[in-house]
DNA sequence: TCTGTTTAAACGTATATTCGGATATAGAGA
DNA sequence: TCTCTATATCCGAATATACGTTTAAACAGA
């Protein structure tokens, strides 16, 4: 119990259910998720680590960055989510927003490394 | 989005588990809860809100009692839940000595109408 | 080694959640 | 109506959680 208790107040944050989504997507590093959703790093890295701790995600170094997805085979509970995370197309708008946002995003490398990619031109992040 | 949220959180607590895990036995009442959690009536009440807020389970009223059961239909995500709870024989001590407490419950009449039931040889409630 | 970049962790503070205890409501029966 | 029982709700205090900001750690390249 105290498992799955662990794997519902990791999910029982609006913060963490985007990131989820997005991993449902497919496997991202951090500077991506930042990115998507327009957070600070050190908040949107908070988060992971919580997920991580109750083994929804699990990371992978490569060179100098950390890449994010859905946990491996996990308990009965923790498939069953992500079961649902990946087959759900979910009908929330602000999910939807993010998935958006993720489709027209560059290359890792060409999002953090510098701020000058011909990319640009899409301009505005509201807020 | 949202609504997956509240499921989430009314999962994301300790007492809240261990009620799903009893009402996924079968329906209860309130006092066969609060016989069984050895807990406050309040308490249960409160907690029992919360489930039904986020469409986990729904009561039944019968007279004084108040009985309550796992939720409906419902979406995919308390679907899924519900399917887990059931079908999991939770393998935690904590959620196994409820269960056994339940069973050798008396009725619900028995319990709360009078203290004074011949079944009372059962004794001594540690704690 | 020094610099820049990506990510994680530490800090104090603000907010949310839970608790025990008391009180309010609703139905049943005299 | 009055009383009793079952259940729900309200209150302030204690605890837990999330936040923004800052700092630390790990890696890459010059």
């Amino acid at each position: 119990m105290q498992r799955d208790l662990a794997v519902f107040k990791a999910c029982a944050d609006a913060t963490r259910l985007r990131l989820l989504f997005l991993l449902a997507q497919r496997e991202l590093c951090v500077c991506e998720l930042v990115e998507v959703l327009d957070m600070a790093q050190g908040k949107v890295s908070r988060h992971l680590a919580v997920l991580k701790q109750a083994q929804l995600v699990q990371d992978r170094r490569e060179g100098t960055w950390i890449y994010y997805s859905l946990g491996g085979p996990g308990s009965g509970l923790r498939r069953r989510l992500v079961e649902y995370l990946t087959e759900v197309g979910e009908d929330n708008e602000v999910v939807q927003g993010d998935v958006q946002r993720l489709c027209e995003l560059a290359a890792p490398g060409e999002i953090c490394a510098s701020q000058e990619t011909p990319v640009m031109a899409n301009g505005d992040k509201g807020k």
